[in-house]
DNA sequence: TTGAAAGCGCTAACAC
DNA sequence: GTGTTAGCGCTTTCAA
């Protein structure tokens, strides 16, 4: 008695067979009108669910996946994005999934072809992309496509018909947040956004921060704040920030829009100015230790590893449980502190 | 060849049949030292794991799981605990559970007991409790061990050898995260930490969030603050918190260790006084509402939501999965502002 | 258009 | 002790 209908119920009370109900389910045609009739009168009332680890039992195939990433070496930011997979990989060993990960260099465009190529060689049955070059990424999930080869991307948005998935967060309102935490904790004067990196693929996550930000501020009314911004490369940055400090005695605060927030940490540091606030991104080691200090105020949370780790968790949904997968994921903005940091650093 | 290893090519490659493969894997004796032998050595080198998902075709029992909580009308703390309890039924669908909700007075020490009573009547395989109560609680876990009803907690931790996992928050590092909040935006002066509720179940977790708080400003050397700690109950709180407020005009800063913030937020807005500044916790609707306003300055989510829907999944895991479970999961201790408030409210 | 039947991997009852 | 077998719910092939 307690126990869920299965189609052979179905079955049964529609007056048909298992097949037939199976044709319908699946809405896979040759089906007669009147067997259709019966059985979605059958269906309507009775609150039938199909058994997915059934469904799955006959598929006892290896589903592929590659994960295709930043070289955690050249950008550690990426580092946390190993322990997503390596956990995705322990939760479901249950189910039938091979996954690899296959890494390109963030700063080489051709690394980045080069890798999606050898993947798709590899003719995995799905890639989790992690898009950094617009335009190419737009091709290989063209070339990828073509071979049905299913994509999901993580990290940076893509705007593409073939995408079934996304998981990010809004970089927009993450410009808020920062924006928000400014405004609790530093002094009424001057704020500074840097932007401190020098690849252009990550212009438009710099400027969509920034926006966010000044859209904070923007709607409150006579805000005590004025916001520049400064670019930073990797030359001359020391000087060039230095330069900034002086020519802006009246600073009191900077959100640093990129994970690079340590490097504008160390040179506050020197300067022993403890009345500029520090907002930066990313729970990078370094970071941790300058939260740990003091110099720097907050961190927000990109949660890479919760990014790959969700990613892979829909391509399981997908594969496995043949669930329909949102299009769209866009994960908490976490604010870090120096007593909360280690929750989310795992 | 892109398949697993079956427990029929394990019976193959031993030499022996599938049924004696299986009284090994599940221990179940009866097999000769010889096929035992053989068997091991195989599986040993090939690197076989049950399909999990075939394990469980066969067990079409529905696993029932009750709920025990305090009921949301009367502590709206835990309305988001009914849509864990939803979510967890939608995404468990396809495992055969039937979990139902039963709420107790958290006012009410015998309605709790009376709860508990009923749910052992109803003997489910496990019940997932929030056990408010201390000694009553210990009794219930008693009396459904004793019925090998299966016993998770969520959100008050209780010692108990019969508890197999625990699902909440470290209090005392919570306040500690509170303490380091208050630092980065209250001015110098006067610190309270309110404990705004009348109920004795509160009491531990109240103390516990003190502890932490007044641990880090003990840490910081020559701090310049000075922490009181003030209890309010419903009764006369207004006039009380009034009268404290005019004795201590250097107050900056105020920490309430309980979801009560609204109330002290709505008085403070009456007197106009934009200098102090609030941490509270809980993502109740009145919160968030002063949190939008700028009356309080950060909440702390103690996600009940995640909270429950966790301590069902790791059920599922535990029946459904036969894993291993975790005896306590701590999860992370979110700061929450106005502009990332959304994300946790899901 | 339909039903019967085999089979996915695993378990457990049942012969031998 | 051990192998055989039926069956869990669903899919798919095949014959009718």
């Amino acid at each position: 008695m307690d126990k869920k209908l299965t189609i052979k119920d179905i079955a049964q009370l529609a007056g048909v067979s298992k097949g037939t109900v199976d044709r319908v389910l699946h809405k896979r045609g040759k089906v007669s009108q009147k067997a259709l009739d019966s059985i979605n009168a059958v269906l309507e009332q009775a609150d039938y669910e199909p058994n997915l680890i059934a469904r799955n039992l006959k598929n006892n195939k290896i589903y592929s996946i590659c994960v295709v990433l930043p070289n955690p070496e050249s950008d550690s930011y990426w580092q946390p994005c190993i322990k997503g997979i390596e956990q995705a990989k322990k939760e479901f060993k249950a189910f039938n999934l091979s996954i690899s990960s296959y890494y390109f260099d963030p700063e080489d465009t051709e690394s980045f072809i080069a890798v999606n190529k050898s993947v798709l060689n590899l003719a995995p049955d799905a890639v989790l992309l992690a898009p950094l070059f617009y335009k190419e990424a737009l091709d290989a999930v063209e070339k990828y496509t073509e071979q049905d080869i299913l994509v999901n991307t993580f990290n940076n948005q893509l705007e593409s018909e073939e995408i079934r998935n996304f998981v990010g967060q809004d970089l927009h309102q993450s410009g808020r947040v920062a924006a928000k935490l400014i405004h609790s904790i530093a002094e009424k004067g001057q704020i500074a956004i840097i932007h401190f990196d020098e690849k252009i693929k990550n212009a438009v996550h710099m400027q969509e921060k920034e926006k966010g930000f000044r859209n904070y501020f923007s709607q409150k009314e006579n805000s005590d704040y004025e916001v520049t911004t400064l670019k930073l490369k990797r030359k001359n940055y020391e000087t060039k920030l230095e330069d900034f400090l002086k020519e802006n005695p009246k600073l009191t605060g900077i959100f640093i829009t990129t994970s690079k927030a340590h490097q504008i940490a160390e040179i506050i540091d020197k300067t022993k100015n403890n009345t500029i606030s520090l907002i930066g991104y990313d729970l990078l080691d370094k970071n941790i230790s300058f939260l740990n200090k003091g110099t720097i105020d907050f961190l927000i949370n990109q949660n890479p590893k919760q990014q790959v780790y969700l990613g892979l968790s829909f391509l399981v949904d997908h594969f496995i449980f043949g669930k329909e997968i949102n299009p769209s994921t866009l994960l908490p903005i976490d604010i870090v502190n120096s007593e909360n940091a280690s929750y989310y650093m795992e």
